[in-house]
DNA sequence: TTGTACGCGTTATCAA
DNA sequence: TTGATAACGCGTACAA
């Protein structure tokens, strides 16, 4: 009977090359240390059957004494099935993106997959970084890109993937997105019956996208005064962004009557500057938000605002991923699209 | 030379197993398919040198073809050196972990690491079932975890772990943390030097902790009139979660003049019952967060509280994992502990 | 430029 | 109950 000790004067964590450097130690070491062959140690620490409880409990002080831990590479080549799934998120610091990502999580975790995060910090390079690790590393990508398609194309490797918040003629991957005309229709709706013509946007950084066209769109139905020059781009999805556009666009449009926020964070930014220069919110500025975070509730006045089901957008992407990786086609129109739904309160 | 075609009727991005089933395609099966070796396919997908164009395109093209991907596991096998972390987040709603994630990304970003999220949603079965997975997949584990050292242990399996926010007498692990003592006498000693004598505190769901701890002992070095009846214990760390329990502090306490909150949220949600109550904010009742949410600056009064560099705390925690893994001894003491500024706004 | 042979660490199969 | 052997898919010397 083997007595399991690493070493006369030590034991270290490591097992010793011939070379003299340290590597760890495997399910080889720990078969020789305790005296039994691999599949017996493999036994032991898998906690199979099969195996003397004496064997086992020496060989797994040996492989304590060694730090022994399985290469989870050479487990995943012998036993399929592990799925990871890439995601990529432009900015952590905004609470919509989070709420998408427990959506994910959730999902994934139900499935049995896990999840590798990233945050781009909206920089296309980084962008283009996480896909050049993800595609080696994650079985599938999630997650917000600027990038055009054929750069992602290049960086993937075919790895699926599916994109959030891009419509099917603005890209050929999956997606699962918001349905941004749905939403302005309502949200102008809400406003041109409170008697409200003279309506502004806060744009988002990107520019002309779903949602201005979407505006411009509602605009026209209803027969408003507006045009592009109505609409301000912001250089921030964030309050700072939008306060900094709202004096803009008050400057140039000072007889706006209400306001359209790209995003709540924006639309709250919008009420702070609105206010700063003395107008009151909603009496002589409506203002109108895109998103619906929980944050909409605590400032005053609470933020009217167009919600949107994130944690359902999350969830959605993964069903997405699921359907490519079964070959399946994937879903596109109203079940792959979620329409916000217009919560009233006290800013519109 | 060889024509590149997977079949004559038609191609599938799979191959079919003597039995009939599907595999995914291998880098023999491109070999096979593309007329070349399973050498010349890495050297041609792997973009190495030494390679006729013209070989390097049928490779690419059978690869196409066949939807070929290189295992991730395989490939891990051979070239040493990927870091996966995982990372254990109790509540992605709340503001406050998104900030501390990022600052986890970004320091393993910066060590070509990646990171596997988890949302355990504050349940300690969850917290379990995280650890089993990441003892598997991760070479190290950053978290939150409520569950006892010892089940740590038995869950982990021998892989490194950092707790987030515990003190050193708490656990054996490596932590990093918050230094609730130096936050809280800051905060008391503003409190006190407006004259606040009967201060009460909503403290966090998990009951008697550093932060009540430290609070009850500020109120004792200042000779105020306080002790454990002053303090509330809330059954969410969240605006709802402070609102209620600060109406059930205002029926039991109606005499206090301040508030600390056991976080930002909370602290929100307390102005906000205490308003409801016809208490203004801050002139019958002082509120003091803790955690410094950008939420606080946006809510009305701007809340003071004492805030938490919560992308350093990521930070520091991806260092000590760092350590582990060289076998140096994880930081301690002032390294390892964040201390709270004040910040005071017009809430206290 | 291309191919052969081997090792990476583990689990599964089957025989002892 | 235990052990020998064969995969698993890839990269990389080394040989051609």
């Amino acid at each position: 009977m083997h007595s399991v000790r690493a070493d006369d004067q030590q034991w270290e964590p490591s097992v010793e090359r011939p070379d003299g450097t340290r590597r760890r130690a495997t399910i080889h070491d720990v078969a020789k240390l305790a005296g039994v062959s691999r599949q017996t140690v493999s036994r032991a620490v898998n906690d199979k059957g099969e195996i003397d409880p004496a064997t086992k409990e020496r060989v797994l002080e040996a492989a304590r004494l060694l730090d022994y831990r399985p290469s989870r590479f050479a487990r995943g080549m012998v036993q399929k099935g592990a799925v990871t799934a890439g995601l990529v998120i432009p900015d952590l610091m905004n609470p919509f993106f989070p709420e998408v990502a427990a959506g994910v999580l959730e999902a994934a975790e139900q499935r049995g997959w896990q999840v590798v995060v990233w945050d781009s910090r909206i920089d296309e390079a980084r962008e283009r970084e996480a896909l050049d690790v993800l595609s080696h590393q994650a079985d599938a990508v999630i997650g917000y890109f600027r990038s055009p398609d054929d750069v992602l194309a290049r960086h993937l490797g075919g790895v699926p993937l599916v994109l959030l918040e891009r419509g099917p003629q603005q890209t050929r991957f999956a997606a699962v997105g918001i349905d941004a005309a749905a939403g302005l229709e309502r949200g102008m709706a809400h406003l041109v019956a409170a008697g409200h013509r003279r309506i502004g946007m806060l744009d988002g950084v990107h520019g002309p996208g779903p949602r201005r066209q979407a505006f411009l769109e509602e605009a026209r139905r209803h027969g408003l005064p507006v045009d592009e020059g109505w609409t301000e781009l912001c250089d921030e999805h964030s309050v700072a962004g939008g306060e900094a556009g709202m004096e803009r666009l008050l400057d140039a449009r000072p007889e706006i009557t209400a306001v359209f926020g790209f995003n709540d964070l924006m639309a709250v930014g919008a009420m702070r500057a609105a206010r700063r220069r003395g107008r009151r919110v909603p009496d002589d500025l409506a203002v109108l938000g895109f998103d619906g975070l929980s944050l909409g509730e605590l400032v005053e006045p609470a933020l009217t605002t167009l919600h949107i089901d994130k944690r359902r957008l999350g969830r959605l992407a993964v069903e997405q991923v699921a359907r490519l990786r079964a070959g399946e086609e994937p879903m596109s129109g109203p079940d792959a699209w979620i329409i916000p739904e217009l919560v009233v309160r006290a800013s519109a």
